[in-house]
DNA sequence: ATAGGGTTAG
């Protein structure tokens, strides 16, 4: 080769490698194909530029970013002389990739193996493999190699330190350690108040906010963000809003994240208008590609009650993806369709859609929250079986579930799940133990669990005050009561709701007042509905019909129907026709439909011996159609019924009820009527009605699941049988119960009553 | 080749 051919070959080979190198840059700016990394590395075989390691590192680089490690690692192999940014390039790209294992190995390999020493450029990627691992130790190892390396202030590797710190929940190590930094810039600051505002810690967000300002560092659309999801991780949905629209009129466009963290907020505020208008600028702006966005938008209206709108995101979606099949079920059944979310659920399930723990977790939650218990506690299982773990947030969804039909053994397996899996300080789970105990009829587990947790928020001192109240515990829920505010815990309505309606079922009236009268007096709240619903039953029950009916005269908004229920219900007892009048004229206009409020004025009528008031009761149902109900036929039944419980009303036994039972039925079918559960308990006092259930549950349950009843009936045993803890008892009973009809109001009456948050009404 | 942000379950 002349001397002239030798120059010539260099200038082309030069040529070529500029070339190369020019497409490389190129690609690397865009997205790209595994494709263009085989034509790129197919072009460089071909000018046998190979052993060029800058083209060869950005080539690698192009290949691990197509997650086509494989390749890449083989290009890193095939290098005789691999230096330093060979191997950053591969650990970034593992760890950008999430493949944190790798990126750990491939760093270890290079500076024990390779024997190269790293600069400052790698430790980022390093201490993001770290973050992701959780690996905490491991990086403060990393950290120690890094001092020792010279790059102790460095603010590269100091803020990627602190990434690692906030990832791993050292609060306290990282705000240290942010104090130390000299050079506090914008990504720095934007670290710690992302990671304030994930813990929802929103002053801390604010603060460090404006303090940057004051530091003369702007904000940029990361900061922003932040603080939006600040606000919204602490349920601040408003200011969430208001901070959207302030960053907005800053100048800075909102992008994907903005919105995927404002959307929760104006869902939670069931802001349907500025919902749309979101929707609007997401369809405009091309966000409608984002799987974040859209989870968000499905999410938005299905808070919205929008099931349309979001079905129709659902399905315009190209790409699966699980987070917005995941919002889409919960969206489902939070609009009372848990049928469908069911069935969407199994589609996927079928299609073999990777279901994720929350994807298991919300359907198990729905099913608890919609009386579908069995369903839950299958599910319960069937995750297991197909590998996906339970955490914290599973097991509060499951133990509702356990508490409704009084599976104990299933609450007590969950229970040491938790504690195998130390979720049992979870304040959470905690609550939805003591709950769980305290609905199987085991108070004292509740208490236990209750006096176990290191850490006890409102939730768990209203848990274990509304298990005492369910239980008709006055004494201890107003010693725990008292001991929540020497604790310095401040109560809420709930904590009213539970002390409320542990008096009245005890009809302690002066107690009662007491409680009412401070909560504006000495709380500085207003009482609500349910307050005022307690009150009434309360002095119904001791017969100040007068005083009850003043109450709801002079309640500060329009009072619904489990008010004037509990009127209803006390001037049944105390026949009072008069005022019995007025409530079910109230119940008329707002139940027309519900039978037991017929049957509980025809009763009153009845008991006073209006005969032809009865019978226009009567004709009233029947002209509503309401013709089926047990309780149009009750009066001649109810005289048979006392006339049979008569003789031992003060201790009756279930074998005689049942007894007494079978005669009743009997002559009523003769009759050609069904009997109905309120007869049956209706003048035995509270106290009396525990005692004989207690014990007897399964023959209850078979009895009464033998009966026809009315909507409200059902559910009063269900409660009853639970105090009983008897689980077989209540699944045999909601069995007999399956496919037919109890409306939501009822059902709703019924959770209230199990949260302790309503103990009026009729049926209780 | 270089760090920071978002969604869905209580």
């Amino acid at each position: 080769m002349t001397k002239q051919q030798q120059a010539l070959r260099n200038v082309l080979d030069k040529f070529r490698h500029s070339n190369i190198n020019i497409i490389l840059q190129c690609l690397s700016s865009t997205t790209t194909t595994t494709c263009h990394a085989r034509q790129a590395h197919a072009h460089i075989l071909k000018t046998g530029l190979s052993n060029h390691v800058n083209l060869t590192t950005k080539l690698l680089s192009l290949y691990a970013n197509n997650h086509c490690f494989h390749e890449a690692s083989l290009i890193l192999d095939s290098i005789s002389d691999p230096n330093v940014f060979t191997f950053s390039t591969l650990i970034h790209a593992y760890s950008k990739l999430s493949r944190f294992a790798d990126a750990l190995r491939l760093f270890s390999r290079m500076i024990s193996h390779a024997r190269l020493l790293p600069d400052a450029h790698v430790f980022p990627s390093v201490f993001k493999a770290c973050a992701g691992l959780r690996a905490f130790k491991l990086g403060q190892q990393v950290h120690s190699f890094a001092s020792v390396s010279g790059f102790a202030l460095d603010s590269l590797v100091q803020s990627s330190l602190l990434h690692l710190y906030l990832k791993c929940d050292r609060l306290r190590d990282a705000h240290n350690l942010f104090d130390k930094i000299a050079q506090r810039d914008v990504v720095t600051w934007s670290a710690l108040i992302a990671s304030y505002s994930r813990r929802g810690c929103i002053h801390e967000v604010e603060q460090l906010f404006y303090e940057m300002r004051s530091m003369g560092v702007e904000p940029n659309l990361v900061s922003w963000n932040g603080m939006i999801a600040g606000f919204n991780h602490s349920g601040s949905y408003n200011e969430a809003v208001f901070v959207f629209q302030k960053m907005h009129f800053e100048g800075f466009q909102p992008d994907g994240s903005s919105i995927s963290s404002v959307l929760p907020a104006i869902g939670n505020l069931e802001d349907l208008v500025l919902g749309i208008q979101i929707h609007g600028y997401v369809i405009k702006q091309g966000f409608n590609s984002d799987k974040c966005v859209v989870t968000a938008l499905i999410d938005m209206y299905g808070k919205c009650a929008c099931t349309l709108e979001m079905s129709q995101v659902f399905h315009e979606i190209n790409e699966m993806d699980i987070g917005a099949c995941n919002a889409f079920i919960t969206g489902l059944s939070r609009n009372g369709q848990v049928n469908d979310a069911l069935e969407v659920f199994r589609q996927f399930k079928g299609q073999g859609m990777e279901l994720n723990v929350i994807s298991w977790t919300s359907m198990i939650g729905s099913c608890s929250q919609n009386g579908k218990d069995m369903e839950a506690l299958e599910l319960f299982r069937e995750m297991q079986v197909v590998g996906v773990k339970p955490n914290s947030v599973t097991i509060p969804c499951l133990l509702p579930a356990c508490g409704n039909i009084a599976a104990l053994m299933h609450g007590k397996a969950a229970h040491c799940f938790s504690l195998r899996r130390g979720f049992s300080n979870d304040v959470y789970v905690g609550s939805a133990l003591i709950d769980m105990y305290a609905n199987c009829g085991k108070i004292q587990l509740s208490r236990l669990c209750f006096e176990k947790m290191a850490t006890k928020n409102l939730v768990c001192w209203n848990a274990i005050m509304g298990g005492y109240a369910m239980h008709g515990k006055a004494k201890e829920t107003m010693e725990t009561f008292n001991l929540m505010q020497t604790n310095g815990q401040k109560p809420d309505f709930i904590s009213f709701t539970c002390v409320l309606s542990a008096c009245s079922q005890n009809g302690l009236t002066e107690e009662g007042w007491y409680y009412f009268n401070s909560i504006s007096q000495e709380h500085n709240m207003e009482a609500r509905m349910e307050h005022y619903a307690c009150m009434v039953t309360l002095l119904g029950r001791v017969g100040k019909l007068e005083e009850a009916y003043s109450m709801i005269k002079t309640m500060p908004f329009e009072p619904d129907a489990c008010v004037w229920g509990a009127l209803l219900s006390s001037c049944r007892v105390h026949s009072n026709v008069t005022l019995g009048e007025i409530a079910a004229r109230e119940l008329f206009k707002l139940e027309p439909s519900n039978p037991g409020n017929y049957i509980l004025l025809s009763n009153i009528y009845a008991s006073e011996g209006k005969w032809i008031e009865v019978d226009k009761v009567r004709n009233m149902m029947k002209s509503l159609g309401l013709r089926k109900n047990p309780g149009c036929s009750w009066i001649e039944l109810k005289n048979k019924v006392h006339m049979l419980l008569a003789g031992d009303k003060s201790h009756p036994q279930i074998d005689q009820i049942i007894e007494k039972l079978d005669k009743l039925s009997m002559e009523m079918k003769k009759l050609g009527y069904c009997p109905n559960t309120d007869f049956v308990l209706q003048d035995v006092e509270e106290q009396e009605k525990e005692q004989i259930l207690c014990g007897h549950s399964e023959k209850l349950a078979v009895v009464f699941g033998l009966l026809n009843t009315s909507p409200g009936s059902p559910l009063r045993v269900i409660k009853n049988l639970r105090i009983c803890g008897d689980c077989h008892a209540v699944i045999k009973f909601i069995s007999n119960f399956e496919g037919r009809e109890i409306s939501v109001r009822d059902t709703n009456r019924f959770h209230h009553f199990k949260d302790g948050v309503c103990s009026c009404g009729d049926y209780w």
